[in-house]
DNA sequence: GTGTGTGAAAAACTTCACAGCT
DNA sequence: AGCTGTGAAGTTTTTCACACAC
């Protein structure tokens, strides 16, 4: 089965925006707020992500507002918290009623950035590549895997879940290039790793989640986030021979 | 092809060793160290994990020893925070000298309990569980998958990477019970995510490692670990529109 | 000299508690 | 009356800097 890259890609990329209009929205609602620096803390975002969530299932359940306690109890969280980590862009509540779920799930996006779509290039079409491409909570939160990358020549050419057209690495940097590609998932073996990083960097990428278990660094712009799938697992086994620390 | 559980279980299981001896031997180091509270931070824990993995790496090329600053800067730490993380368990290392890197890796995988092999049940052979058994990362960590268990009568019965084999989720209690399995990781969807780890907390799990993107709750004992992949790329999104903050 | 282990200082983050808006 | 937004207090985590050991 063949395929014209181009035009496999123009379409994915139509439903996606100029990524230049994020940061304009995100600073915009930047408010830098009470008694803090103007950064926003790394754990707040994090928590965002998971409010984005939370707030998906109440909407799901036709629920219209939420106050903080509501939001944060079945996150593990307190109310304090939540209303803390939210003043940090704004003022979304209404005070005697608490949050509107659909209007701060919507402010909650635009911080976010998700609350457009991304096109997202995955890199390495292996097992975890290939189930990454099919989890449904990356399509969820506003991202869309518009290509993927390898460099077996027997993979080259064909398609991921019947769409996903699968191309060498050197291609990249184009598709990159011309489809305003700003994020790519890396899944490669962990000897390529680096080199994988470097030449998106050099690509022109903005970040790359990582899931390569060895610890890549990029090039300045760059930002990149690592995943180790057995970190996680170790937390886990630790806690439970202490049986402390609820995580 | 049929299989027989039990006998399918028990060649993995005898890799694996009683699950009570990982208590003694972390408690045995756990020194309360300097001006702390007794409890280990969870972030500790986490970089633990990450200066295993380092030292894999720079034993695998031979290197015999590291100074804190050689084991930080890769991981992009500092020379302070590793030898603060490390003082929380002992004095591992040489003044003048650093740690040896071989000794150090086993006195981590002590504290983390993976210096012995973990079985470990996977829930939900969908795609994503299906590549996180076959992930490395894993396995190189000290834990093997055993069983898998899924409620789709086609998937029963057959095997994973031709010798794990995919029971009903019923079988699981007798499965934890006897091969002694502590951990768990579940990946079914959303909607039944929480019954399933209500069920696996009443078959006397230890702990889970939850890739369903909701968050549920385990009964007391049970440590649960929630891991959604859309956070981190989310995480992601935010540090390039923002092009701050490292991560 | 080199590099750990660790108190002390600084920074980051969380919780408290309450004024003030609806 | 109810619940947010936020200074202030409290706690945790990180960084600094240096005595001490090899």
């Amino acid at each position: 089965m063949r395929f014209g890259p181009a035009s496999d890609l123009r379409v994915a990329r139509e439903t996606c925006v100029p990524p230049e209009k994020f940061v304009d929205m995100v600073q915009i609602d930047l408010h830098s707020p009470p008694g803090t620096t103007g950064l926003i803390p790394n754990a707040v975002i994090g928590r965002l992500s998971l409010y984005v969530r939370e707030l998906q299932q109440l909407i799901r359940q036709n629920v219209e507002t939420v106050n903080s306690d509501g939001l944060a109890r079945p996150l593990g969280l307190t109310a304090a918290q939540v209303r803390k980590d939210l003043a940090y862009f704004g003022n979304f509540g209404l005070r005697g009623i608490g949050y509107r779920c659909g209007e701060l799930l919507d402010r909650i996006r635009a911080i976010l950035g998700t609350n457009q779509r991304w096109p997202v290039i995955l890199v390495g079409a292996g097992n975890l590549g290939r189930a990454l491409l099919g989890y449904r909570g990356f399509a969820d939160h506003g991202y869309d895997f518009i290509a993927a990358f390898d460099n077996d020549p027997r993979k080259i050419g064909t398609h991921l879940a019947e769409q996903i057209p699968i191309l060498n690495l050197e291609s990249a940097r184009k598709i990159v290039q011309t489809a305003g590609v700003r994020l790519a998932v890396v899944c490669v073996p962990t000897d390529v790793a680096q080199e994988v990083v470097d030449f998106l960097c050099a690509s022109g990428i903005g970040g790359i989640l990582n899931f390569a278990p060895v610890n890549v660094s990029a090039a300045k712009p760059v930002q990149i986030v690592n995943v180790d799938l057995a970190v996680e697992l170790e937390q886990l086994s630790f806690a439970v021979v202490q049986r402390v620390r609820s995580s």
